[in-house]
Order: C-alpha cells, then structure tokens, then sequence
DNA sequence: TGTACATCAGTGAACGCGCGTTCACTGATGTAC
DNA sequence: TGTACATCAGTGAACGCGCGTTCACTGATGTAC
C-alpha cells in the first residue's frame, strides 16, 4: 500500500503519498503532528474546498494510516481550528511584515488592506473556514490574549489611531451619535475589508457575469472614503 | 411509517412530519413543488446549519418519500440553488418595501442598509450559502438580467445617484485615480454592508468574547463614513 | 349512468459510497542492568 | 558488551452511519366512450 500504489483515492483528490514517509524517530512524535497541519493546510489550499479535507485524505497525503491522526489530534474538529489558527497567525505576520518600515500613517493602512484582501483571495478555502464559517467549535482552552486575531485587531486599532493623531474629530453625524472611536473606525475598516474579500472568496459568484470592479481599486476607494471622513472635520474639529 | 412514527430520524433533526400530507390532486403536482422549497428554507433558518438539509430531511418535513424530491428538482444543487434564488428575491422585496415612500435620499439609503444587515442576520444559514458558499453551480438557463440581486444591485445604485444629486465631486484622492462613480460607491456600500452580516453570520466568532460592536451602530457609523466622503467636496468640488 | 383506460402523484426497497472513529496489534527504538 | 524490556510511532481491519440517487411499482384521479 505504501509502495507505487494509485495515488488517486479518498473522494477523487489526488492524495498524493509523496515518497514513501520514514517514521519519526523516538522522541519526534511531534513532527508528524507539524505535518497533518501542513498537508490540511495544503489540501485546503490547493483543492480550495472544505468538502475535499477528509481524515482519510489528510492521512494520505501525509503518507500515514487514518487512526494516526488521531494520536495528535481529538477529533476532525479540533484539526481543522488548530489549522485556521496557524492560517490566522499567518495572515498577522503578513500584514505586520508588510507595514514594517514604513512610517507614512497612511500608507500604513493602506499597505496593511491590500496585503489582508491579497492573502485571503490567494488562500480563498482556508479565508471562507476561519472568517466565514460557522462550524469549528472553540476548544475549553481558548485564550482570546493569545489568539493572533486580537493582535491583529489591536494593530489596526494602533494604525487608525496614529491616522487619525493629531486627533480630529468628524463633522457631526447626521442624526444624535457619539463621535466614533478608534475602535469604531477599526472595526469599520475590518468590517469594510473583509466584505471585498468575502465577495470575492464566495466563488458562487464568478460564473454570474456580474460587474464586480477590480478589487485593488475598490479597496482603495474603501479607504479613501475612509480617510476623506476621517479627516472631514480637520477644520472645525473638536480636539479633545 | 406515515403514522404516528418517530419524529426524529435523518441526523438527528427533528422533522416533524406533520399531519399526513395529502396527496395532490391531479393537475396539482406542483404543490409538492412549493412544498419542497418552503420546508427547505424552514429547516435552513431554524437549523441554522447546511449540514442538516439532506434530501432526505427536506423530504421528511414535508411528509413524503426522498424520491419525491426528484420529480421536481434534478438533483439536490438545483433543489438548494432555487432556494436561494427564492431567499434573494424575498431580500430584495424586503428593501424595497422598507424605502417605499421615504423621500430623502439619506434616510432611504439609510433604511435599506439596516433592512438588508438585519436580513442577513435573522436568516443566518440562507445568508450564508446564497452569498459565502462558493457550491452552487449555475444552471445553464440562467440569466443575470432577471436576476433578483442585478435589480437590488440596480436600486443601491440609483440610491447613490440620488444621494449625490446635485452632483459633487469629492476631494481629490490621494493618490492618482479617477472620480469614483455612482457604481463604485454602490459597491463599496455593498461591500461594507455585506462586510458587517458576514461577520455576524459566522457565528465561529460567538463562542469568543471578542469586542464587537452593536450592529446598528456600526452599520449606521459606515454610513456615516459614505456620507461624509460623498459630501466632503462639495465646497469646492466640480460638478460635471 | 357505467366502465375501461391513460395519466399522474407518489412509494418502498435498495445501490454503492465515503465518512469519522475504534480497537487490538506490531515492530522499531532506546534504556537499564 | 550483551540482552531483556518498556516505550513509542504507527498499522490493519472493521464498525455503523447517513448520504444522494435509481428503479420498478402502486393506487388514486380524471376522461372517453
């Protein structure tokens, strides 16, 4: 089974057994769990389909037997967050890569948008599981200080605050609002850019020949609405 | 069977058969039609999970055998792509019902902004599929210009036009771009507000006691956001 | 008014499939004496 | 230096399940004569 066998099993996926895995060593036990994570991750990737990651599929491309998922691993579920965890930390050292020695404020921003609509429209499968699904339960152990999302978030928040400084506040809301925070405005912009890249990463739209503009364009126009707000009641603002 | 069996089959969900459907009269089989699509929703908005719509559990709820389900819909894609097709026309109806007689171009932008979060929202699981899954193939017959969401697209847009008359244009971008046009606004709008749903509608982030915001006022922060930037030029903007 | 017949709405039983998961096991690797 | 043994990494076979779909059928309903 572990020689030239039909690479081509587990649903149709090709599997691909790779050459023939060497088991680990005595105390290693933990590089095959590095692996499982990396085929999913791949798998995910490649396939771009939730459906195509089965136990049996990972196990295959990994090179191993299906139960020794399970030596790493509670449960389906608990494989797949540990992986939309790991992509999650990715897409922070992304963006946090990106924006690095760049000192503009706004250029910041800017950078830090297309690197995150650029990363989830590349990796589309992992990018609808992590931010667009409702399924993976959250382990008893969950730290929200820990979990790279809120580190990412609190970078935004940092990125709009330093826009934003010296503070102003906006012409006055139109009805009977508080003036928004930083955490507002951050929430909006995530909120903002995350919808381009939902649109685009819900694929069920492509064969509709709908006028979707370019995304790097709308984007910007998203964050130049943004800043044009953002700095509208410079004149006659409110600094506190 | 069709007595008073147990109400619990089909992975658990309960189906509630109820009363004994009665089979159709003769030139009436597409009640059964009806039937189908109707309880499909139901078992979508009140699961709030795809997973539990099977043939078989649609087929159940209504009070009838699986294969019933094919003497009206070729296979189960076509049975969830008509459901969706349905859920967005009633979307679309829905905001045009909540503008309906509202003059001011704000409030009516307003209004249908929060009509269609709240849509989203209290239809979780339709939401997600018809606009986050990327499954549904497109039937070979379909046409985008009858298509519900190309009119409610069409409506954003005409709101924006009418909110930006008499026309202004804003300040000039920051970088070299063009104006953005009334479309580029309405996707953008379309983008933020989707952005907003989909956040809420991936539930994955409930569990996790993350800082988000109440939707109405962010919703309503957004639009304040367009506002201010469709409006910020219009002191010494030109008008075409 | 009665009856043979075509049509239509739906049934019952079964198919093959891939899935997640379990359980008893094997055989290589390192360690203690 | 040699050997018994505990440990560890992974296997092989099987489980029960629900799924989408098919096929030959049944029995009620309306229609033609």
């Amino acid at each position: 089974m572990a020689g030239a066998g039909s690479a081509r099993t587990a649903g149709g996926v090709d599997a691909r057994p790779g050459p023939a895995r060497s088991r680990a060593r005595r105390g290693d036990g933990a590089r095959l769990r590095r692996e499982i994570l990396d085929a999913t991750t791949r798998l995910l990737v490649e396939t771009g389909d939730e459906g195509a990651v089965s136990v049996r599929a990972v196990a295959e491309r990994v090179g191993v037997t299906p139960p020794s998922i399970y030596l790493h691993f509670g449960d389906k579920g608990e494989l797949i967050f540990e992986c939309c965890r790991m992509l999650m930390g990715q897409l922070a050292v992304r963006v946090t890569e990106a924006v690095e020695g760049i000192r503009d404020p706004v250029e910041r921003l800017r950078l830090a948008a297309h690197t995150f609509v650029t990363f989830g429209i590349e990796n589309p499968e992992p990018y609808r599981i992590t931010f667009m699904s409702p399924h993976h339960e959250v382990p008893d152990d969950f730290d929200i200080e820990s979990y790279e999302g809120t580190h990412a978030f609190r970078l935004l928040t940092d990125m709009v605050a330093d826009v934003r400084s010296p503070r102003v506040a906006p012409a006055d809301p139109p009805h009977d609002a508080p003036h928004p925070t930083d955490e507002m405005w951050a929430m909006g912009l995530l909120a903002a850019f995350h919808g381009v890249t939902s649109l685009m990463v819900a694929k069920a739209v492509e064969p509709i020949d709908f006028p979707w503009p370019e995304v790097g364009p709308l984007v910007d126009h998203l964050l130049d609405v943004h800043l044009a707000a953002m700095t509208a009641g410079a004149a006659g603002g409110v600094a506190p």
